[in-house]
DNA sequence: TCTGGTCATGTTAGCGCTAATATGATTATA
DNA sequence: TATAATCATATTAGCGCTAACATGACCAGA
């Protein structure tokens, strides 16, 4: 930077000035500066920038999982809106895991990010602890909260497990089954909405449960659909906990001769890419995983610069997608 | 950290060699720095860090698209080894376009990073150029480079597809059509390799090929199914530049009442995840990408430990991988 | 003409850390 | 016992930038 003050004559604060605060600098020294700093090949170095004015102009977001589409999703809308800011993502991956995003946390708040974006509501105490500690706005994605002191941007996820249940019911099923893998905050969740729904209409029944703490794939999905078969050779749908799950059930179907949905229903959960595309098409509750990411990192932004957003919490919703893979009933 | 120094009577230096080379610090007064340091919520700044040290312990990650999950699954490999050696990855998405790359590696350049992994090697002559003055190593990913001077890890592309069109060939197709979509470097070649394989065959046909500029979806892969029938009625096999596509054609396959294999094989290309569940499974080329990430960022530790690695080019090849898309032409 | 305001630019100091070097204490060797 | 080598810790200086304030030029209005 002092080279290109130099060059140009002027102080390094005006070169400074001319790449921060531009119109605050006369347009033809601007102009200068520019082709000068062209020229030498300078870039601004963000560490001294950061150091100096205690901003970093990066926000951290902690998701579980790289390889699960659905946090991609929301990183992919986040990224949309940080990114023309000028703001750099980074991202960390807790593995599902309580203790991996405490220590990612404090591995994060050493780079002094302005902001934070965390998934869920389910933090460790000592993680909650921290963050009440912190001075950097904090916006929770994928749930909704009713603290006035937290700010999150999400759907009901109890919610969305309880109205697929629910439309299941009205179509005629009634002996519904839940089966879910990886047990994450938000599995359990859609798994209590179920349960909420089976249980108001009469029909719940322990037995039509499936749960294994295993990560969730397609392959994984097929395995878990002869497992429930086995357990409730009687249950005429099934609701899994996500769409992979879903897919795999579908396709394990296929093979093995049952007719999809006349002997037994499937819904999913997420509405992946591939859902509305699987024959038959599956039946799914769609949530809207881009807007999330892009609203909670709005809301972020807002936060910010030092804005209070009209609502700590902002609920976007699901949509209960019918599609091939569930009827109705007679 | 000055506060800490203070607290357990040593000096700022002290404190700092107890967290950066803790070995060179006595264990007692080393455990009294780290309790000290507990007890003050004392977190080293990276910033202040980086400025001082010159190192940043960041790499610039360059990937085209970050809901494509075959760069995700490259940034996973790379992931698992950059973390636990302390490195942060900065993902920087060029949206498949060599201007983006462009802008992109002059931002990510601003936070010093201490290593580039680029995707691919059609580079603009820009980024060429200014790779070559830049003293940082960089690893290209996913393609093969014989120039001495660039470290590369990944596969041939154009081997990949000559070698599923001569598989193809070999079990009896002919009229096999190539359908592309997003046009990218890796697709192009994969296009290469079909060409060469279809004309040492004899078999080459300009009608036989679809390429489109549009994204890839598997809704996409649908579409190019339709026109590319209208195209050429006569194909008896597509293969697809990538799973997606392929995904897509198998579905609207089915809804078309087109048997697959027997009036039209299908392949792909990648094997994405679902791909082996599809009914009838997707045959397709399997890509070692998550490896790719893993090698990709192993080359490039040894270069920032200031290792020459064995190979500047790192072939980790493909797998033709056969399943019920395909079968033999009689 | 003077006063006060506005604007563009300059000066000073310091952000939090670590490289390089200095210092002093301890240990090994002759 | 003297000397050198080794180790643990301290001191100094500076990484590249920007906040805060200072300066001086210019202009409007009385």
């Amino acid at each position: 930077m002092a080279d290109v003050a130099e060059r140009v004559g002027v102080s390094a604060m005006t070169v400074s000035r001319a790449f921060k605060t531009p119109d605050r600098v006369a347009d033809s020294l601007r102009e200068r500066i520019q082709a000068a700093a062209r020229d030498l090949g300078y870039l601004p170095n963000r560490a001294a920038s950061q150091l100096a004015s205690a901003r970093s102009m990066t926000i951290a977001v902690l998701i579980p999982s790289l390889t699960n589409t659905v946090f991609i999703d929301t990183v992919a809308g986040i990224h949309q809106v940080m990114h023309p800011e000028g703001y750099q993502i980074l991202i960390g991956v807790t593995g599902y895991s309580g203790d991996g995003e405490e220590r990612l946390l404090e591995t994060y708040l050493e780079y002094n990010p302005d902001g934070l974006l965390l998934t869920g509501l389910g933090h460790s105490a000592a993680t909650w602890t921290r963050l009440r500690g912190l001075a950097i706005p904090t916006v929770h994605m994928m749930e909704l909260s009713d603290r006035p002191d937290i700010y999150a941007v999400g759907l009901s996820q109890i919610e969305g497990g309880q109205a697929m249940t629910r439309r299941l019911i009205e179509r005629g099923y009634r002996r519904i089954g839940f089966v879910a893998a990886q047990l994450d905050e938000r599995t359990i969740r859609r798994g209590e909405g179920y349960r909420r729904a089976m249980q108001e209409a009469g029909l719940y029944d322990a037995n039509l449960e499936l749960l294994s703490p295993e990560p969730s794939s397609i392959g994984f999905g097929a395995e878990l659909l002869d497992r429930m078969l086995a357990q409730a050779p009687d249950c005429d749908a099934l609701f899994f906990c996500n769409d992979d799950l879903a897919q795999g059930a579908i396709y394990r179907c296929r093979r093995l001769g049952i007719a999809v949905p006349d002997r037994l229903a499937i819904a999913g959960f997420n509405d992946l890419a591939a859902s509305a595309w699987t024959v038959p098409a599956l039946t799914t509750v769609a949530t809207p995983r881009f807007a999330i990411g892009r609203e909670a990192a709005s809301m972020l932004l807002s936060l910010l610069r030092g804005k209070r957003p009209e609502r700590t919490c902002l609920d976007l919703g699901f949509t209960v997608m019918e599609r091939e893979t569930t009827g109705t009933r007679t």
